[in-house]
DNA sequence: CCGCTTTGTTTGGGAGCGGGACAAAGAGAG
DNA sequence: CTCTCTTTGTCCCGCTCCCAAACAAAGCGG
């Protein structure tokens, strides 16, 4: 029997997924950082860097940069190549779709306009989203290296199929991952070696949204990251830990809108009564403080402007975003009880909420997170803008950041 | 700067470690298995079993050991070596606390009777347990590479202090895992290389739970095992994630005990209503069926008993088993919305009410978690003998699988 | 000008593992 | 019994990756 790996024991090709990987996010900004992050000599750094520089995918500035107040011999500056290659990013939502180019450390290259409206058929929709990339990739001569597209579903694991797609005119169970592939090759988008890509990536857009915060945004650093978030209705959560995202065995996890916030609460089409899902969201907010929510599009909007604008002077407003926040805060206290994670990034309306008043939701947290350790635990608001965009990005480069050698040989 | 690692990249000995971890676990039977598994050739694997012999970790049979009804050249057995090197594995718990002699597998070599009582003064407790540890490895003479410690408290990591110590007459805070290795050190623990144990383990009890039966029971080959278990009082969780315990990031993760599973339920110590912890324990189930439930300790013990000699008998047992399958689906339901596993393992009274009756368990947590993909998750009972203390072990066993020669070195 | 500190490069060598040829040990066919 | 087929295990060569150590470079302070 002969193995069917080639690599290394999966490792890829040692050192190098790792360093570009620190390059790209931003935590090797020179060779001796990246020496000392990957543990290895700094031969082998210098190597590494060598190679990824001979890659097309990062560059080593010519003329050292002086490091302010320090000594010795200055260093290169490392940074990812802003003319390299650059990954499709797609979006659909609630609102339209989108597709990018996304180069390596999550810098948006290219971008269109962003249609308005998602018809009802799949298909024609991604061909349109994929076209529009593709049109992107010619107008730009970039070399595409992969594809990832992000959607408002939990995505289940391994089909690869929408399982519950929101505020979309979608048919649950719609297989996003076989026909983005497909649109991909159908569109002839030409992969890193000329012939065309043979596979897409799709995820949850929360996910997608986590993933992006870790590596970009305010989640960098940061070992297990939890972020949760509004969308116009209802709340999604994404864990990242050690660095990958936590899809669970199903690609299910995280779907935490279901917890429990207010045994007296309102039902939810879960069975249940109080879900974190219907009494947290943009909906909630607006009913509690008395306001019309309106027809569902732009409700995020209209809950969003009135917070910003109407707290803490609008008494109604100020009632209703400290309901609000009480619940968010067991919420995630329970969440924590679970996960335990080192950080947590909130988005949507919940993000306002903790700009509104941070120290309401860490009260309650600490309250209700056993022996109140969460005290020590930063929450903070989403950083980055298209994150959800950035995040499909991600999720095409990640067999890159693996074994950048074998991904670029196509 | 020179690195402090020699080691390549963190990997440890190459392939070294995921062979013995797969002998340890049984999964690799014969150079054949070990060599697919490893994804290597044929000469590496045997090469490494050669390596992992040679150091007395492993046997293998020297005469051929003929596969029934198969063809080829037949194999010869790869075991764990049964006179090898040994783990000190302590246990403490409400009804006393016991030490171990456990080998590689998971065997348990030797240990002591067990005493019945714990007494206030946690030092005298651990010296009194770790001094019994050795006095088995002089008894048996037997070559010791750590020792873990299993207490019945979230333990918090870095520090390693119990928070909670449940049942025990022992205070909130104490730094188990710092006082378990100056006993180790006081008690003249032999170490790999002769000198004194340098480091002890310690963790929560159903966390190693979890890990030994990850690792030797009912959870082996499962990638995401999600564990709940009763004591006597109480609820706990426990989550191997590929592996490796997920503790989180402060070792306080899988605090499963405060899911609201009854929004009518009684008051639960954390200021919530209906908590998993007070409705689905031992407490719980005896109240519910009418019974006195008399003083904690064995309270799991006579649960156990009524409910595997009167259901489905007699009404008020049965009813009280049925609303305790219903409230523990419901929590474990939520579990499953958020963890995502693809394997759950109950013990204590939970794992006797799956017993009872699995279908109705089944069909709660159907309906309550997303898309009713729980059909598809096994749920099974605890398959260990002294598993706690089996697990105390593997946690002194992972740094040998993690690089054997390095830790067999000292 | 000369040390001192830090960064980067060159060279040599060693550990780990792939690849292929070869040897061993059974099963089944004739 | 012998021959072939299948599978397992070993030997040996060479490649790749990376460490170690020496050397070179580039600033700073005296």
């Amino acid at each position: 029997m002969t193995p069917t790996r080639t690599t290394r024991l999966e490792r890829g090709r040692g050192a190098l997924g790792p360093a570009l990987e620190l390059v790209h996010t931003g935590r090797a900004p020179t060779r001796a950082v990246l020496t000392a992050e990957l543990g290895v000599t700094r031969a082998t750094a210098g190597a590494v860097a060598a190679e990824l520089e001979a890659l097309g995918l990062i560059t080593v500035d010519s003329r050292p940069t002086a490091a302010a107040g320090s000594q010795g011999r200055p260093s290169h500056r490392l940074s990812v190549n802003p003319d390299g290659p650059v990954v499709l990013a797609a979006q659909v939502h609630a609102d339209g779709f989108r597709a990018a180019l996304v180069g390596l450390g999550g810098r948006i290259v290219a971008t269109t306009p962003g249609s308005l409206t998602v018809e009802a058929d799949p298909v024609h929709v991604l061909t349109e989203v994929v076209g529009a990339g593709a049109r992107l990739l010619r107008e730009t001569g970039r070399r595409c290296l992969g594809a990832g597209l992000s959607v408002p579903s939990a995505v289940a694991e391994p089909e690869g199929t929408a399982l519950n797609p929101l505020h979309l005119p979608w048919p649950a169970g719609v297989p996003v991952r076989e026909i983005f592939t497909r649109c991909l090759a159908e569109a002839r988008v030409p992969g890193p070696s000329g012939e065309t890509l043979t596979a897409g990536h799709a995820a949850n857009d929360i996910n997608l949204v986590a993933l992006a915060e870790h590596r970009h945004g305010a989640g960098r650093g940061a070992r297990d990251l939890l972020c949760v978030a509004t969308g116009h209705r209802g709340v999604g959560g994404a864990l990242v830990l050690d660095g990958r995202l936590h899809t669970g065995s199903s690609g299910l996890a995280l779907e935490v809108g279901h917890l429990t916030v207010d045994p007296d609460g309102r039902p939810c089409h879960c069975g249940g009564r109080g879900c974190l899902d219907v009494e947290t969201d943009p909906l909630a907010f607006l009913e509690a403080a008395g306001r019309d929510p309106g027809p569902e599009a732009g409700m995020l909007r209209r809950a969003l402007d009135l917070l910003r604008t109407e707290y803490p002077a609008d008494p109604a407003v100020r009632d209703a975003a400290h309901l609000l926040i009480d619940r968010l805060g067991l919420g995630l206290a329970g969440l924590v009880n679970i996960l335990d994670p080192d950080r947590i990034v909130l988005g949507g309306l919940h993000s306002a909420l903790l700009e509104a008043n941070a120290e309401r939701l860490h009260a309650v947290m600490g309250e209700r997170s056993l022996w109140g350790r969460s005290g020590d635990l930063p929450v903070l608001t989403c950083a980055l803008e298209h994150s959800s965009l950035v995040g499909a990005a991600e999720l095409a480069w990640q067999p890159v950041l693996d074994d950048p050698v074998a991904a670029l040989a196509g």
